[in-house]
RNA sequence: GCGUGGGUAGCCAAGCCUGGUCAAAGGCGAGGGACUCAAGAUCCCUUCCCGAAGGGGUCCCCAGGUUCGAAUCCUGGCCCACGCACCA
């Protein structure tokens, strides 16, 4: 702290203060201290990301530590969060008599330090925790950290070859320049980013019980022991499976390329092309490669570009034609390729070839339009459906000097006509032909409008076509289907072979241009399993959702999931238990950890590598009894070198945590680690284990523009911190918004927030002015407020904490402001203590630390973040109270409502209140409505009993027909709220005073039969009940 | 293309499932007022159009439909966001 001066109030402050003291005005909590937020300047800083300089200099903290002498946030949050962790206030262990409830989050990739986006998907879960505390369950809520996989490996290789951008990254971070060169090593990442990162989270006011933190990989050797039980369970369900598998890959790092390795080509994913094979008459194959083997039955011709280079192969038992590239590709495919030698394409033009398929000679035909990158170089000719074959056709039967040159037999090669084979609704028999002459396009080398042209023609066959009566036995058959039959068929009888290719260009890091490996022996999570998928769906119906919106999206990805490679030959992890060669892959390594959660403070003995003896020799067994309750106590306790005692305590702990209830994350998550894990879980716990609850959120924004490094807008939960503290950090990512829409967290909120939170604790800690006779507007805001807090509760319940706020926050607020002002600035002393009392717990969930502060200073019993969270008192909603408040204010509207139309500048308001005559009808109906529709005879017959009637039945009649519209869709309780307000005058005239200080005028108060009433416009008619009747001069 | 979510006043955003109480909550922005020497902060009022009496008109992406009645239900269309994998 700067050497500063005594605190020095202002002449004002002083006056002010005094005034308080001698209950001059208790005011609303807003009003009392407004002075020292001096937010603007800092929000304007706050619109900054942070980049560390010193924005707040020195004035601005000398000002700022003069006007707010009382209350310093970063001090009470200290305080507070050296309480709790003395308290160990949030470490939860079982208590078999208490209900519990289990919150998680997935722990963060630990190649940083942690920013908003995580903090916004763990404090929804952490406000959950918090609320759950409060409303009595044993909550546990743990955290860990994840270092498995590639990144870090990555990260730090890069930092070793000083690439500028890694190096950016981690300046950017905060990295001082002499740290930088640490970073070169993997293990420095390891030490600290969890570090850094529980740092952040204790800042927040995280409620974590940290005894059970852990780092995944081999360096903690009870959790990789975990890891290895787990697959070695899975195996043994027959969930791990062994098959070949195609990925993206590059040849100079001989390793898969995914999407962050790729300088070009995010989200291309191999495909399959089927390999046509076209035998010469010396028995030697040319191969074609094709995406749409449907289209044999329209061939007509097979291309070759004569100006490239080709070889010849021996694969398998046959000798294949086709480019060098495509040789070397089907190399890395699981086939064994021998290139015997090259072979020219001009060599092989005008040769005759059998077409597979459909058995009948084709002839060979120049053509430059081939993409030697992709497929073998060589290409099948279907000009009825493909753009690129029919131009080229057109070009060649055009040019006779070609025709010539290769000594081709120009009639014959005139004759090739396009062979209808597809019908597909809004085109005719040949749709190559209808676009090319649509298009105009003149030559094979108009690329990218021959692109086009069969991008447009694809997309409408494959969806919408059915083959012809001339495809054999597949006629009629819709194409989509047609072309797996197709390649099924030919691939059976040897006259196709499948190749794959990425689904577009990718160009791996390194600039190479990747190619597709078939990786033989990759081993398979069988995601793609349809009963294991049913076991998810059905685990999946009975969880809770938050919210609801994403269920369909789950169930389409337990369904879209395909088997999943779950090891590699990379990065840091757990190796497979049974073959060392492979490390399993880090979504894998993290589907059920919620257990090992359960029992991890033993297991880790307060550190993040564990380092305890009995625990770093685990096998299944331990895990087996623990987690499955098999095996023998003892045995098994005999085995793991640990008492059978501890042995059964996490036993019993981990069946009083299990099921977690709520486990949130970004959307992000939702097709591959949130689904996996209700996989896994089907797959190792029986039914009574399987999650009960996820929630899902939407990336954080910033003033509604996506964070990202490219934007500079990147916050860290460090610089959030600095720059407000975290119960303003906290309240703004509860304000960002419920739902999947993403949140935005919204710095001119923040600042806002910010001197509401000291308001609210100036107010609470202040002395006010109080008075001890009930009034009705008591009744209304203690009604007021039972409403809010079954709002709030019902919102917290949801995860809507944005409305939760709005409930238990603004609006109440917004309540005791008027009724501050209503009660003469007089509050009733109980009403005011309920207020702060409940305000107060209704708050802590978002901002614990001024609420510790706030609690500790009311005289509130041990910490607000154990106090029961606030219950809806139903006997204190009172209706009439709230009804007489809403008749009073509808009035003033309705009166300022005749100001603004008539700009009178009122001297004397008078208002009256509907004659008896009126209230008798109105009870009536009121009265009948009950039992059902009103008929207008009935009501007229019933209210003409009564004497006095039959003299103004006009009157009567004409009310009584607007009342029967009017309650026709009335519901019981409005019903009752209509009944309420029992003597609207007697309202009145007890508020005369407020509604003439509100209104500017004098106000005068008559009921409507009244002799004495003073009406000068004849006004009092038009009163009816709860609409008075107003005259303004 | 497939899947999911969505389009509401100047902007953000609730309401839609369970139709009427909806000219449509709340926030921001804007205007006016109170307080103040003043500014900020705070509090009050206003903020679709018309209106010298609390009223009327037109509205919730577009076009149809169901209904006594539609922001809300149905059909069709247009547009936007996110995901589509082997990776955190």
């Amino acid at each position: 702290m700067p050497a500063r001066r005594k605190p020095r109030r202002s002449a004002k402050t002083r006056a002010r203060a005094k005034r308080r003291r001698e209950g001059g005005r208790a005011g609303s909590p807003r009003r009392t201290r407004a002075k020292r937020a001096r937010s603007r300047p800092r929000a304007r800083a706050a619109r900054r990301p942070a980049r560390r300089k010193s924005r707040k200099g020195p004035k601005v903290r000398a000002r700022r530590t003069r006007r707010r002498p009382a209350f310093d946030p970063r001090a009470v949050e200290r305080k507070w969060q050296a309480a709790w962790a003395g308290a160990h206030a949030f470490e939860a262990s079982a208590e078999p008599s208490r209900p519990k409830w289990y919150t998680n989050v997935p722990y963060p990739y630990m190649s940083g330090y942690q920013h908003l986006g995580f903090a916004l998907s763990f404090l929804r879960a952490e406000f959950q925790s918090r609320f759950r505390r409060m409303t009595g369950f044993n909550v546990l809520h743990p955290q860990a950290f994840h270092c498995t996989g590639l990144p870090i490996l990555g990260a730090a290789k890069r930092v070793a070859e000083n690439e500028p951008r890694q190096l950016e990254i981690l300046k950017w971070m905060g990295v001082p320049g002499a740290e930088v060169r640490k970073f070169a090593d993997p293990m420095h990442w390891i030490d600290v980013f969890p570090a850094a990162t529980t740092r952040d989270l204790v800042g927040l006011g995280a409620a974590i019980d940290w005894r059970r933190s852990f780092i995944t990989t081999p360096l903690n050797p009870p959790y990789d022991a975990f890891v290895r039980w787990q697959f070695r369970r899975l195996k043994d369900s027959g969930y791990l499976r062994v098959d070949k598998h195609p990925v993206v890959w590059c040849p100079k790092d001989q390793a898969p390329i995914g999407d962050h390795d790729r300088l070009e080509g995010e989200g291309e994913t191999p495909v399959e092309y089927t390999l046509l094979k076209f035998p010469l008459p010396d028995g030697r194959l040319l191969v074609a490669a094709t995406i749409r083997p449907e289209t044999v039955f329209g061939q007509t011709n097979l291309w070759i570009d004569p100006r490239a280079a080709y070889v010849v192969a021996r694969v398998g038992g046959e000798r294949w034609i086709l480019n060098e590239g495509a040789a070397r590709k089907l190399a890395e495919q699981a086939k064994a390729v021998g290139v015997e030698g090259p072979i020219r394409g001009a060599d092989l033009v005008g040769k005759e070839v059998v077409a597979p398929g459909i058995n009948r000679a084709i002839l060979i035909l120049p053509s430059t339009f081939i993409d030697q990158g992709r497929g073998t170089g060589i290409v099948t000719s279907v000009p009825s459906d493909a753009p690129d074959d029919l131009v080229a056709l057109r070009d060649l039967q055009k040019d006779a000097a070609l025709l010539k040159r290769y000594k081709l037999d120009a009639e014959r090669v005139r004759g090739i006509v396009p062979i209808p084979i597809i019908r597909t609704p809004g085109w005719g028999p040949l749709p190559a032909v209808e676009i090319v002459d649509r298009m105009g396009i003149r030559s094979q080398d108009d690329r990218e409008a021959l692109e086009a042209a069969k991008a447009e023609v694809y997309r409408s066959g494959f969806y919408q076509g059915v083959m012809n009566e001339n495809c054999g036995h597949l006629a009629g058959v819709r194409v989509e289907v047609a072309k797996e039959e197709v390649r099924r068929q030919l691939a059976a009888s040897g006259q196709a072979d499948l190749m794959y290719e990425p689904s577009g260009e990718v160009v791996c890091r390194c600039t190479t241009r990747a190619i597709v490996k078939v990786v033989e022996d990759q081993w398979f999570l069988a995601y793609g399993d349809p009963s294991w998928k049913t076991k998810v769906h059905e685990a999946l119906a009975s969880m809770a959702l938050y919210p609801e919106a994403i269920r369909k999206q789950f169930d389409y990805v337990i369904d879209w999931l395909r088997d999943w490679p779950a090891a590699h030959h990379r990065g840091l992890g757990t190796k497979l238990p049974w073959d060392d060669a492979w490390v399993i892959e880090s979504l894998s390594d993290s589907t059920v950890y919620m257990a090992y959660y359960t029992i991890a403070h033993a297991l880790q003995g307060g550190a993040l590598r564990s380092e305890v003896p009995w625990a770093s020799r685990l096998d299944d067994a331990f895990f087996d009894f623990v987690f499955l309750g098999k095996g023998a106590a003892a045995e098994v306790a005999a085995r793991s070198g640990v008492t059978r005692e501890i042995l059964e305590a996490l036993r019993s702990e981990f069946l009083y945590w299990y099921p977690f209830d709520l486990r949130n994350t970004g959307k992000d998550l939702v097709q591959n680690h949130m689904t996996f894990c209700l996989f896994h879980h089907t797959a190792l716990f029986p039914k009574e284990l399987w999650p009960r609850g996820f929630g899902v959120n939407g990336f954080v924004q910033m003033m509604g523009r996506k964070m990202s490094k490219s934007r500079g807008n990147v916050w860290y939960i460090r610089d959030a911190l600095r720059e407000w503290g975290a119960d303003v950090l906290r309240l703004s990512v509860a304000n960002a918004g419920d739902g999947m829409d993403d949140p935005n967290i919204d710095t001119d909120f923040a600042a806002s927030g910010r001197s509401r939170l000291q308001e609210w604790y100036a107010f609470a800690v202040g002395h006010h002015a109080t008075r001890s006779d009930r009034r009705t507007v008591d009744a209304w805001f203690l009604s007021t407020m039972n409403r809010s807090v079954a709002s709030a509760r019902e919102a917290m319940e949801q995860m809507n904490y944005k409305a939760a706020l709005r409930h238990g926050f603004f609006d109440l607020q917004a309540a005791w402001a008027w009724y501050v002002r209503r009660a003469g600035g007089r509050p009733h002393a109980h009403v005011l203590a309920r207020f702060i009392d409940v305000q107060t717990r209704l708050l802590a969930p978002f901002v614990p630390h001024v609420c510790e502060e706030i609690w500790s200073r009311i005289g509130g019993k041990g910490f607000v973040s154990h106090a029961p969270y606030p219950v809806a008192e139903t006997s204190e909603v009172d209706v009439t109270a709230e009804a007489a408040e809403g008749l009073l204010s509808s009035t003033i509207a309705d009166v300022r409502e005749i100001l603004k139309v008539t700009r009178i500048a009122p001297k004397r308001i008078a208002i009256y209140t509907a004659p008896s005559w009126k209230l008798r009808v109105h009870a009536v109906a009121l009265e009948m409505a009950r039992a059902g529709p009103i008929a207008m005879n009935a009501l007229m017959a019933k209210t003409l009993e009564d004497p006095g009637m039959r003299e103004r039945a006009k009157d009567v009649a004409s009310y009584a027909k607007k009342l029967t519209d009017d309650l026709r869709h009335a519901r019981p309780e409005d019903l009752v709220r209509r009944a309420a307000v029992a003597d609207e005058a007697a309202r009145f005239l007890e508020d005369r005073e407020f509604l003439a200080r509100e209104l500017g005028a004098r106000v005068d108060v008559y009921r409507a039969d009244d002799p004495g009433r003073r009406d000068p416009a004849g006004k009092a008619e038009h009163a009816i009940p709860g609409r008075p009747a107003i005259y303004v001069e």
